[in-house]
DNA sequence: CCCTGATTCGC
DNA sequence: GCGAATCAGG
């Protein structure tokens, strides 16, 4: 859809300046709008001289930068690690509106009982390491996400990581409850 | 250990 | 201009 290299558009960036004027977390930014990391947001943001933000004291210019001037650039190729274990599928079950936006009361009573209803988050309070199972219609003002520690690496929690990366064979027995 | 922003500097 | 690596701190 957008251009192959997404950089920083426009609209990308007035996201950017909303949501850090906002309060949020140079993370929470990032794994926002994706793409990019936190480290991207931060230098974007201190290139559009954003920054501070609102802060008291902002401590001034203070920290002196005694960095080191021999730096210990790497620059080696990095070991790629094989990973077969689990069966991903391209598409997690549609985790999204389709399962989500009804109340999970299906098949996978997981689900439900993975997080009290008091721990889900908003987007506002999403971070890179929560899990970003949707729950409910993105469009409703209820949408809110699973939040729960998310494995590293992946974009779940294990409860729902088990729900959206199921091996193809075990899955299947959830099909009678989804036709309605 | 989790996280935060700040800065430098190779690209 | 960009952002990884790094730094400094909570």
């Amino acid at each position: 859809m957008t251009d192959a290299s997404v950089g920083w558009t426009d609209e990308r960036v007035e996201v950017l300046k909303k949501l850090w004027s906002d309060g949020l977390s140079a993370s929470q930014i990032a794994a926002e709008i994706g793409g990019v990391t936190r480290n991207a947001v931060i230098g974007k943001v201190h290139r559009l001289g954003l920054s501070g933000r609102s802060k008291s004291a902002p401590v001034a210019a203070a920290a002196p930068r005694p960095r080191k001037p021999s730096a210990p650039r790497p620059a080696g190729p990095v070991a790629e690690e094989d990973e077969d274990e689990i069966i991903l599928r391209p598409e997690p079950i549609a985790p999204a509106v389709e399962a989500a936006a009804a109340p999970v009361y299906m098949d996978n009573r997981v689900v439900e009982i993975a997080l009290p209803l008091s721990q889900r988050v908003t987007i506002m309070d999403l971070r890179e390491s929560m899990c970003r199972w949707p729950i409910g219609d993105p469009t409703n003002p209820e949408f809110r996400f699973c939040g729960g520690r998310s494995i590293t690496g992946l974009p779940y929690c294990p409860e729902h990581a088990q729900v959206a990366y199921q091996p193809a064979a075990d899955r299947r027995r959830d099909r009678k409850l989804m036709r309605a």
